[in-house]
Parts: structure tokens; C-alpha cells; sequence
DNA sequence: CCGTTCTGAGAGGGA
DNA sequence: CTCAGAACGG
């Protein structure tokens, strides 16, 4: 061996350990800042460079986009520049692919769409009208909380009927045997889908299962501890003629257990695999010695857990600070000006710190005051990118050039800038395509011939269909000019442009202008894009990958969203009982324990300082509570010393804050109120209705006597405030009430 | 058909 | 308190 190899010279003994496993399944429990990716993108080299392993027989599963592609660059540095890398990709990424691939066996066609929770519940309140149901009684969302349950359970309908066992969820087997039926005719598969479906065909069908399990002879997979049991079942299928699985992950740092995650998958790792070599790697390289044992005092609470302590050669380091802050606004007062003074005392830039959040809510009032007091703050994964009305829409008019038959992408874009086709025309067209058992899309021209519509709707719908025709004739073109021309052609932005309401309108084109980077992006990454893999990709795409920390700004997010981040400085906010542990865990000691493990993640984020604050009231909900410490806090050690010096706000500490705290700055969302009396209108001699004043007595045909207590609008539509004495104060415009003076 | 106002439910995290 | 969907006016 040469004197310095780059790929098992930088790892420590464990690490190592883990890297030069031969073959049969190995089990790694990486704790935080142990350096799990180094461990497996070195053990990704060692096998292609020292044992003979071609890199297309190697696949590694993530969960998120960023992390496979952090994984493709460093594996990639480490093996040197080769034709061929190993397959790294995330669960649903693989799925698609092996989707794709296997689409012969499948009732779908190639171009199949993909559907994210946002269209599965559109999806699922057609459901509910399609067997006219009341989605007040039968919420949507719980609907598809159930179905995703069953999906990640590996459950069809029948099988989930089965499972409950009972009549009394005949009536939820009926809702998810229509929404499949539903996907089906669109052509297209949820996120559950991408793999239950793999899943399904990998133990139906020997064929497949057998290419499969011949093509990987390698799988690593990162976040075990985040798999939910689909996930499991298709690594274990993938895995099982050879037996060559790593499993990375941290039972310490399961934190999606509501999302269908398994703690005891990784838990349970050696009964599923006999015979498995466990490492764990407990050195620690990202925090200081008094960090990491409040994090541990915190953590060891825990009963579901593997046993094992992190450990740092750096001794030095502080204690984790706590502040009791009066309200919240004292707390966001505290952290900012504890960022100042670590900005003017230790260089720390603002962009080394970051705050987390329990739940998104509390990001506001720190907004506020970061605003008020021009602290620079990014909020890092707030309102998912591509969940934005504009992102959606534009990729459903991709969606529907890609794959013609997904119904619910037309019905989402066909009056999407207004173009005159309402809920009755669009309900006539589905309606036709029902009968004729086609697409919307299909059936578009055979209704405009038929010569069954109104003047009106046909002159509507024929001229979306021309739309789609020109748009269609660009369909092989690169992402980024379909794109300009579906924005084009179908005047996009000059809707959104036209109602110009506030700021979102600057927003919206800002996101639209981020989407065309990313196409323009894409296009030069793939030299032969087609349209379909952009979909796919940006489909697949999730707030994590597409959020960035900030170098120069506080870095604001909440736990779930700190996951594998680390920063110098790091505030825990909201360390109260009922936020941290969250109150609808209380009850529940297994996500209690989820919560510990929360707090574990944050603590673990900090490479040099630890604050945590937590506010004696709090306004939520509407509503000011009062809040005791969290219980976490006094786990970690952090309570025990007297509360003059840790618990008591200060009073010294505002200091700058005390001036009077506006609420109301959000927003100025008042549209400039001219007050224009009927006196002031020149043009009035059009309309009828202009010469009113304040205080005139009418007649409303419906509403019967009013008074008018205020004119308002513009100079073309004026509308008036009339107090009625029958119905109250209703806001009407005067050019088309049909009053009547009568005083 | 469209835009605004009103209402009622929901407020945990996010691929 | 805020947002989404319903209701309603024009």
C-alpha cells in the first residue's frame, strides 16, 4: 500500500472498521458528527478501488436529493473521474427508476405522472364527489394520512380491509379502491406508489426481482433509522441473494416517525439479518465536550435506544447557556443581541448562528424583531418551493404535455389564467371524456365537434385546446423554452402581474424566474434533457435540497429541518414544556421519547455554543399561555443552578428593545382608500348609480332600507358602505346595486 | 365567471 | 390568529 492513501488513511479506527467490511450486512450506528458520509463514500471507493466492485453494481439510498448528490461528489473525488459512478439516489428516485424501467408489468405507461400530497388531495376530494360524500364529515387530509398508512405498510386496498378486519371501514376501502382506480386513469402514481409499487413487483415477479437483485451487488443505505417498513422491504429485497447491505444510521436521531418512519427497523437490523456486524462510531468531530454531555445527560432518558456515548477530544468549551425570557418577544430580543455581542466579542458572523424552532409558528415574532432590528435572518425551508401555487401551476401544464391522460394537471391549468372556462364547462368536458372513457385532453376535440356546447364555453375551450396544440409542438425542446413558451403562450404573467395585490404578485415572478434557472440549470446538466426528467426531478425535489443556509444571515429552521446541519452557534428556542416536548406527545411515551430525540438533534447541531431559551409566556394559537421549563432542560443539567443567575430576565438585557412594540407593521395591506363623494365624479353621466352621498337613505330591491355611511373605490367603480336596517352594513358597487333613493 | 367578503376549522414536523 | 373554501354580489 502506498504511504498516504486517500481513501482509508483519513479514517479513524471504527470508521475504518466500517469501510473495509468485506461482504454480508453490516449494521453502522453513526452518531452525530461522526463522520457518516465520509464513511460511506470511502467505503463506496474501497469497494470499487480494493475489491474489484464495479460502480454500477453499487447502490446507495438517501432520503434527500442533497445528500445523494454530496455522496456522488465526494465518492467521485475519491475514485477519480470514471464513466461509470455508482447509482446514488434517494428512495423515491430509485423507485421512479425501477418504475420506469419495469413499466411493462405495470397498468401505466412510461410517461407516467408523479403526484405529491398536494395533488393526492385534490385527487381525494374528487373521490369524495365522485361518491358524493361530504368532505366536512370525511376530512381529506385524514383520508390521506390513512392511505399513505397503508401504502407504507404495504397494504392495497383489499389488504388493508383485511388488516382492520370490520365493516366499519367499509366505507374507507370504497375511498382508497376509487382513488386508485382514480390514479390509474390519470396515468399516474403517488409518493406512497414510488415504493409500495416496487416493492410489489420485486416479490411477485421472480423475473424482475431476479434482475434487480443481480444488477446491486452492493446497497448501502443512509438514515436507517428513517426508513418506514415499504422502505425496509425493498431494501431487504434488493439485499437478500447476497446479503450485502450497510445500514447507516442513528436510532438517537429517528425523528419522522409521523411520516411512517420505523425506529425499530434499525433497532432491530440484526434479527432481519443474521449474522450482521454492528460498528458503532462514537468519536465525535463537530462539538465541544460540554455540548455533547448535555446532549447525552438529555438522550440517555430514553428507553428504545442502543447504548452508546458520543466523545470529543475538546475539552474546553462552555456550558450550554439558558435564558427565561418574559414573553416571547424578550426571547427573540435575547438571541439577537446575544448574536450582537458574539459578532462584536468573538467575530462569530451572523451566518454561524442559527435558531430552531419547534413548530413554524414561532418564526414569527423572531422575524419581527430580526426585521425591526435589520438583523439579516434567512428562514431555511418554510413554505416548500415547489408547493407554490405558480410552481404547481407551471408544471402541470408540463405535466399534461408529458403525459395527456393526467385529468387532474388539465383540470388544474385549464382555467389557469382565467380564459373563461368555469366549474360547469369544465365538469361538461370531463363528463364527455367519462362517456367516451378518454382523457379530458382526449376528448377535448371530439366535444368541440360534436356541437354540443354554448356559443361561449366552445369558443373557450377551442382556444385552450389551440393553446395546447402550439404548446405540444414544442414538447422535445429543452425544459427552459417549453417553459417560456407555456408563460408565452398562455399569458401567465401578465394575470399574475394584473392583479397586482400587494407584494405576492413580485414574489410569484421571482419563483417563476427561479423555476427558469433551474430548467436553464437542468438543460445544461443534461445535454438531451427531456421534458419528462425534468418533471420527474423537480417533482421529486424537496424543501431540503432546494434551501440553502446563508453565509451572512441567521439561519432560522425548525429541528426536523436541522437534521444533518451543524453551525457554531446554535439557540434553542421555545425549550418550554408542551412546545419542547410538543403537547401532542404527552401522552404518548413513545413520542415523547421522538421529542427527546428532537432536543437531541438540536443540541448536536452546535459545533461551539449552545443557548437555549424558553419564554414564561407565550402567545399561540391566538391565545397567551403561560409555560414552565421544559423537562429536557432539567435532563441536561441546565436547571440546577439558582435562577438569579440563569432564570430571571434581566431587565438590562432589553435595554434596547423597550420602545413600544408594534404589531401591526406586517403587511400594510390597506389599498390606499380615496374617499370620493358623489360631488367629486365628472364622468358620472354613464352610470346612473354615481351621484349618492354619505348619509343618503335607499332602497335595496333585496335588502330593503339602508343608509349610506361611506363611499369608497375608484373613480370607475365606486362602491358604498350602506348600513341596512335589516341585514347590517354590506359593501356594494353602486354602478350595479339597484338603488333607490327614497329620503 | 370573477372577485370580494364571510365563515369555520385548525394551527406539528415534511418527503 | 390565519388560511382555505363557501357564499354572495355584480
Amino acid at each position: 500500500m502506498s504511504e498516504s492513501d486517500p481513501i482509508l488513511d483519513p479514517l479513524n479506527e471504527k470508521q475504518r472498521e466500517a469501510v473495509t467490511h468485506g461482504e454480508g450486512s453490516l449494521l453502522v450506528f453513526a452518531g452525530a458528527g461522526s463522520g457518516k458520509t465520509r464513511t460511506i463514500t470511502h467505503r463506496i471507493a474501497h469497494l470499487i478501488r480494493d475489491r474489484g466492485v464495479a460502480p454500477y453494481e453499487i447502490l446507495g439510498v438517501t432520503f434527500t436529493n442533497k445528500a445523494a448528490a454530496e455522496m456522488q461528489e465526494r465518492a467521485r473525488k475519491l475514485v477519480g473521474e470514471t464513466n461509470i459512478q455508482p447509482e446514488l439516489r434517494t428512495f423515491h428516485s430509485f423507485g421512479v427508476r425501477l418504475l420506469s424501467e419495469e413499466v411493462n408489468a405495470l397498468k401505466r405507461e412510461r410517461n407516467f405522472s408523479i403526484y405529491d400530497d398536494r395533488d393526492q388531495l385534490a385527487v381525494l376530494k374528487e373521490c369524495l364527489k365522485q361518491l358524493k360524500l361530504d368532505p366536512k364529515q370525511i376530512k381529506p387530509r385524514t383520508l390521506a394520512g390513512r392511505i399513505n398508512y397503508a401504502k407504507d405498510n404495504l397494504m392495497y386496498p383489499r389488504q388493508y380491509a383485511e388488516e382492520q378486519g370490520k365493516d366499519a371501514d367499509e366505507q374507507f376501502y370504497t375511498i382508497y379502491k376509487t382513488y386508485e382506480k382514480i390514479l390509474l386513469s390519470n396515468n399516474a402514481f403517488d409518493f406512497g406508489d414510488l415504493i409500495l409499487r416496487p416493492v410489489k413487483l420485486l416479490q411477485e415477479n421472480e423475473t424482475v426481482r431476479n434482475r434487480w437483485q443481480l444488477r446491486f451487488q452492493h446497497l448501502l443505505v443512509d438514515e436507517f433509522q428513517d426508513t418506514n417498513p415499504a422502505q425496509f422491504e425493498l431494501a431487504h429485497l434488493l439485499a437478500e441473494k447476497h446479503g450485502n447491505i450497510v445500514a447507516v444510521g442513528d436510532d438517537d436521531q429517528s425523528i419522522y416517525s409521523w411520516r411512517g418512519a420505523d425506529i425499530s427497523n434499525i433497532l432491530n437490523f440484526e434479527k432481519y439479518f443474521p449474522n450482521t456486524k454492528t460498528v458503532r462510531l462514537e468519536r465525535n468531530y463537530r462539538s465541544t465536550q460540554p455540548i455533547l454531555e448535555a446532549a447525552h445527560a438529555v438522550i440517555k432518558n430514553n428507553s428504545h435506544r442502543k447504548d452508546k456515548k458520543l466523545w470529543t477530544d475538546k475539552s474546553e468549551g462552555r456550558k450550554p447557556e439558558v435564558y427565561a425570557a418574559r414573553n416571547d418577544y424578550k426571547e427573540a430580543e435575547y438571541v439577537l443581541e446575544t448574536i450582537r455581542l458574539l459578532e462584536k466579542m468573538q467575530g462569530v458572523s451572523p451566518g454561524d448562528c442559527a435558531v430552531f424552532f419547534r413548530v413554524n409558528a414561532q418564526t414569527r415574532v423572531f422575524e419581527e424583531v430580526f426585521t425591526r432590528e435589520n438583523m439579516p435572518y434567512v428562514i431555511v425551508s418554510s413554505v416548500g418551493f415547489y408547493e407554490r401555487m405558480e410552481i404547481k401551476d407551471l408544471l402541470a401544464y408540463l405535466k399534461i404535455l408529458v403525459n395527456p391522460a393526467d385529468d387532474h394537471s388539465l383540470s388544474r391549468i385549464i382555467n389557469q389564467p382565467s380564459r373563461g372556462i368555469g366549474e360547469k364547462t369544465e365538469a361538461a368536458l370531463m363528463e364527455y371524456a367519462a362517456a367516451q372513457e378518454a382523457s379530458g385532453l382526449e376528448a377535448l376535440p371530439l366535444l368541440l365537434e360534436s356541437g354540443q356546447l354554448t356559443g361561449r364555453a366552445h369558443n373557450a375551450l377551442s382556444k385552450f385546446y389551440q393553446l395546447y396544440n402550439q404548446l405540444q409542438e414544442y414538447n422535445d425542446q429543452p425544459p427552459l423554452k417549453v417553459i417560456e413558451k407555456v408563460l408565452e403562450k398562455s399569458r401567465y404573467i401578465e394575470k399574475v402581474v394584473e392583479k397586482k395585490d400587494d407584494h405576492t404578485a413580485e414574489s410569484r415572478l421571482e419563483n417563476i424566474e427561479e423555476l427558469k434557472r433551474v430548467a436553464a440549470d437542468f438543460g445544461e446538466e443534461n445535454p438531451d434533457p427531456p421534458l419528462a426528467d425534468f418533471v420527474e426531478e423537480i417533482t421529486l425535489l424537496t424543501d431540503m435540497d432546494t434551501t440553502e443556509t446563508e453565509a451572512t444571515a441567521v439561519n432560522l429552521m425548525t429541528l426536523h429541518a436541522a437534521k444533518g446541519l451543524e453551525f457554531e452557534v446554535v439557540f434553542m428556542a421555545g425549550m418550554e414544556e408542551g412546545l419542547l416536548p410538543h403537547r401532542n406527545s404527552e401522552f404518548d411515551p413513545e413520542r415523547k421519547e421522538e421529542e427527546r430525540r428532537l432536543c437531541y438533534v438540536g443540541f448536536t447541531r452546535a459545533k461551539k455554543r449552545l443557548y437555549c431559551s424558553w419564554s414564561r409566556k407565550r402567545r399561540l394559537y391566538g391565545t397567551e399561555r403561560q409555560n414552565h421549563p421544559s423537562p429536557f432542560l432539567r435532563e441536561a443539567g441546565l436547571l440546577d443552578e439558582p435562577s438569579a443567575l440563569h432564570g430571571v430576565d434581566s431587565g438590562r438585557r432589553g435595554r434596547a428593545f423597550n420602545q413600544s412594540r408594534k404589531r401591526s407593521k406586517r403587511k400594510m395591506k390597506k389599498k390606499s382608500k380615496k374617499i370620493t363623494t358623489a360631488s367629486g365624479k365628472s364622468n358620472a353621466g354613464s352610470r346612473a348609480a354615481l351621484n349618492y352621498e354619505v348619509g343618503e337613505i335607499i332602497k335595496h330591491p333585496k335588502f330593503g332600507r339602508g343608509k349610506i355611511v361611506a363611499i369608497q373605490g375608484s373613480e370607475s367603480s365606486p362602491t358604498a358602505s350602506i348600513k341596512f336596517d335589516a341585514v347590517g352594513e354590506k359593501r356594494l358597487a353602486l354602478a350595479y346595486a339597484h338603488l333607490e333613493k327614497i329620503s
